[in-house]
DNA sequence: TTATTGGTTTCATATAATGAAACTCGGTTT
DNA sequence: AAACCGAGTTTCATTATATGAAACCAATAA
């Protein structure tokens, strides 16, 4: 449901409740938490008075429901720009996408999650915020892939003991050992396809962004919808793919891009 | 320095050192968290360990730094869409910025903080997460001004002692007096001016958005740059701007936007 | 080799979190 | 009305947790 790892301290349940609020889509009335916690009501309730007071959630007294708070966006934004490949990654994402035309992804992974953390389209421009943050499984998506397959053996176990493998659509991969095979698969390659693994009629193309180390700092891809393209096509474009992942990759290096974010 | 309320509890001192790791504007070393915080050695050792463990900082090893998680992001993408203007007033911006040629700004207030949460720069497309997040103080800043203005009595005051009067030019407020004058103006008329109170070179105009009860839950302005354009100029947008602020209001209600986020 | 500095661990103590139970307050129902 | 409910809030003795002085452990630096 939402992650409960070895839950370190106080400050580890706070942050399991702000979890749990993000996790309804909606602004969630107290019982509704309390109906699916671990904690008894008290305890909720102090939790969601303290994280209230500190702006990490908002309190609509008029409709008694709490939502995410403004003070995540703040301190997001901080993380955008310190923490992730996006700050460096911008301008080399934008010349791509105006060059080929197609929708560009870069995600970078966190906790076994895949997280988006930009994304432009040709048509809308970059659509930061509505899209970045988004989490999609490991197992699907190409940027997963491809960030899974290049992560070192530790990490990657770690990651695969994670996942859940869970259909999103007929082509997801539903056990860890055809997983695996096509993770290896994929790290001679150097490339990872999305073949409507994660939803139906979206293809991708992936690249892995790799430091001078070689290690993964994150993932580019091209997405497109089957009615216009099909893996082929995006095929022409990996050179181009590939070459900006690079940029980025030597980039970041020079910059302060932590590892694992 | 940074926000220090009245300490609730342990989370409250967790939030206290991620605010503190934001405020340095890079990756940062323990030492120097060290140096002002008002924690001892080991207990902000261990809240960095826990903050790391759970993904709101990320640890570079290589560096031996400290920055923001990507864990917030994830959270703030929530936040982003539930507890904020930004998802309803989008489309109305975005029409309205192209009309008129200018950059919009998007604001809400958040614990006396005037938090940008979108922008919309005509030329470069929305550019979110670039800037949205970024904080300015109320007592300049066109739209900081117009929200206090609009603000209950009992909240205004609140905010207005947590105004630090730092002159940013020498237009700047530099008292509460002259600040409150200029509010109970703003009032009336229901505009509020930024003179390059807050940069050089910069003004704009700006509007409350209001709730049918008259509550304020943002504002809304047109930037543009003195060497473009004079305040006159701007003025002959303001039916425009009125008009989108109280389409926003409107679709406010109808949705579920909290009043002080 | 011996300081020194930056980071980590210990452990007795103080403090803060916990949750069963009791309470309040609108809104039902009888 | 009176009794009842269920969502939200408060109390308080108990327990678990955070705390920080001091000790410890590298790595440089002198």
């Amino acid at each position: 449901m939402y992650d409960a790892p070895h839950a370190d301290g106080t400050v580890g349940k706070a942050m399991q409740v702000l979890d749990q609020v993000a996790s309804f889509q909606r602004p969630v009335r107290f019982s509704e938490l309390l109906a699916n916690s671990p904690f008894p009501k008290p305890t909720l309730y102090r939790f969601v008075q303290t994280l209230t007071n500190q702006g990490m959630l908002a309190f609509d007294a008029e409709r008694q429901t709490y939502s995410m708070g403004l003070r995540l966006v703040r301190l997001a934004h901080a993380a955008w720009r310190h923490s992730s490949l996006a700050s460096v990654a911008r301008p080399f994402i934008e010349a791509l996408a105006e060059e080929i035309g197609e929708a560009i992804h870069l995600a970078q992974i966190d906790h076994g999650h895949v997280l988006f953390v930009d994304k432009y389209k040709a048509t809308d421009k970059f659509d930061t915020l509505a899209q970045a943050g988004k989490i999609a499984p490991g197992y699907c998506a190409g940027v997963g892939k491809v960030i899974l397959a290049f992560m070192p053996e530790a990490a990657q176990n770690r990651a695969l003991d994670e996942q859940s493998f869970v259909a999103c659509t007929p082509n997801t991969h539903r056990n860890r050992k055809t997983l695996a095979a096509e993770l290896s698969t994929i790290r001679e390659a150097g490339v990872a396809y999305d073949r409507e693994e994660h939803e139906l009629g979206i293809i991708s193309i992936a690249c892995p962004i790799l430091t001078g180390q070689q290690q993964v700092v994150g993932a580019l891809s091209i997405a497109t919808s089957t009615n216009r393209y099909c893996i082929d096509d995006l095929n022409k474009h990996w050179p181009d793919l590939r070459n900006t992942a690079n940029s980025i990759g030597a980039q970041a290096e020079l910059w302060q891009v932590p590892i694992w974010g």
